[in-house]
DNA sequence: GTCCATCGGTTGATTTTTGCACCACCGTTC
DNA sequence: GAACGGTGGTGCAAAAATCAACCGATGGAC
């Protein structure tokens, strides 16, 4: 075979199931995708796909060549990680990937110290909502809030950290409108990934009613709640160290999800990963008590809260 | 990781351990490889090779990576196999590998007549010494003759076909002068592969003297025999067929070696491949008394060995 | 039905890769 | 010591791969 990275573009067609999808996912035009594709299957002498008007899907032929490309992508994943592994220099890159709320509500002052600390490090920090993958390097250690159970993948590396509650906030400014003027009723301010509000952040106290507003991340959520839209659902570590809200009266608490500390197999033992992973869960165990939701203090001085 | 080439790039310098090696056997110019080689190291952040005057060698940051670049070497390789192999047309390519001197001496008109039979199979005769690759799919079939043991690697079948013998052999025309002439002796013409002349040949009918003459490869050896340079050692297939040869009276024909019949796990279920394997065999049943040297008639009419 | 987004396919311009012809260097051989 | 065959390294021109801008077709939303 005298070109791997034809195996390479049939993969990404074969994963996305289309040659734009592809070309996108490759970062090159799509034109360049068709050509590797169809220089591959020349070859080869098969045909891998059939070209619908829809996408390119996978001939038989093509399937009982995936586990193999797929094969040749693990190990060059691998190849990346072990070499990244060796190096036991501070100095160099470290990606650390974690859930935008976490990064910019929380962690980003820690980052900065760690940066100020190590200088030498080049730290490069992935906020995405979807689980970063550790196996294929897109990142050197992750942060992650999981909600339901973790379930690690093989060769990855988990360290539990700490309980996460959210609660119902509101505005401590709508909240006086609302108590001066019972006519003025709150609505509900989702995010559509959430859902529809869980039960047990009903409460008798706020009556809530109209149809909910929907915000697609939480930036918007934020802005919404601040600028006296109606209440919301935010983890305790947004809401109890914004000045601006309050959690609405009578709120308790509930279990959000769990923190976690993922690594690789290989690249754990790295002085770069071993030294941020040990200061960010020492800054994260500093932040016990509001990441649980125990920190919160109805009404007094929250100034004190901030670090 | 941007380019697959890149790493399939390193593994031929990592084999050859030269980069004007690898050039040659991956059909490119050197400094292709030099300069995909250093865009891999850069990529990885590491140096792979130490750049020696006398060639390249893997650092250990390159021996750790090596066996994944092999591994994917060995996909690449299976991965063809298996289209390949799911290929049930008649129509198409055939590669099939055997040593020169069956080719030449022996099989060819066998060839001849398989393509006559299959004009729409594409039957591709690669006649190298060493033993070709079947995993790395060099070859779809292979003919070899096996002096030692036979060690299957995995996925390859074989298939035990017949000892072959080889004798003594001198040119007619010779034996006859030195017949006449007692004066005029014999030399050993040896090709260099097969080491001095074994005990087994001596002949106390014959004498043999001054030192030998050494030639590289089969067809000088035959020329130079034929030439009534001396005598020499050959497979019986091919001094028995030669009408101007005989064997040194006395000598006896002795082991030389066994026919096998080797195909690839993945590519013996294929129409072609099974076609040409059955055939050859057959061909090569034949053939069973001339190899095994019991077909020789002393001085007789051997016209009648010919098929 | 219309609109719109997305799909694959094609073509000429542009960028990137590659090949070629060099160089310097080292060790062997004559 | 000179000549030679081997090694890696380096500009520059040619070749090849890629990009960008199109096209027609399709399928879903409205």
């Amino acid at each position: 075979m005298d070109s791997w990275d034809d195996i390479r573009f049939f993969l990404a067609v074969a994963r996305s199931g289309s040659v734009r999808g592809a070309s996108v996912g490759l970062g090159v035009n799509h034109s360049t995708v068709l050509r590797r594709v169809s220089n591959l299957e020349a070859q080869l002498g098969a045909l891998l796909f059939e070209k619908l008007p829809s996408g390119y899907k996978l001939t038989p032929a093509g399937e009982e060549i995936l586990d193999l490309a797929i094969s040749m992508d693990e190990d060059s994943s691998l190849l990346q990680t072990r070499v990244f592994a060796r190096d036991q220099n501070l100095t160099g890159p470290l990606r650390v990937a974690l859930p935008p709320s976490l990064a910019s509500e929380l962690l980003m002052p820690d980052f900065a110290a760690f940066t100020q600390l190590h200088p030498e490090i080049e730290l490069q920090i992935a906020t995405s909502y979807e689980a970063v993958n550790l196996t294929t390097r897109q990142a050197d250690l992750a942060i992650r809030l999981v909600y339901d159970q973790l379930t690690l993948p093989p060769h990855l590396f988990g360290t539990r950290l700490q309980d996460v509650h959210r609660s119902v906030y509101i505005s401590r400014e709508f909240q006086n409108r609302i108590l001066n003027n019972p006519q003025c009723s709150a609505r509900w301010i989702l995010k559509e990934e959430d859902g529809p509000a869980p039960s047990w952040a009903a409460n008798p106290d706020l009556e809530i009613g109209g149809p909910p507003i929907n915000v697609s991340d939480m930036a918007s959520q934020l802005s919404a709640v601040r600028a006296g839209m109606g209440v919301t659902i935010l983890p305790c570590f947004v809401g109890d160290l914004d000045r601006s809200l309050a959690r609405v009266a009578g709120s308790t608490s509930k279990y959000y999800g769990t923190l976690w500390v993922l690594t690789h197999g290989e690249t754990r033992k790295t002085k770069r990963v071993r030294l941020f992973s040990e200061f960010i869960k020492a800054r994260i165990a500093l932040y016990s008590a509001l990441l649980s939701g125990e920190a919160y203090i109805d009404d007094a001085s929250k100034g004190s809260l901030t670090k």
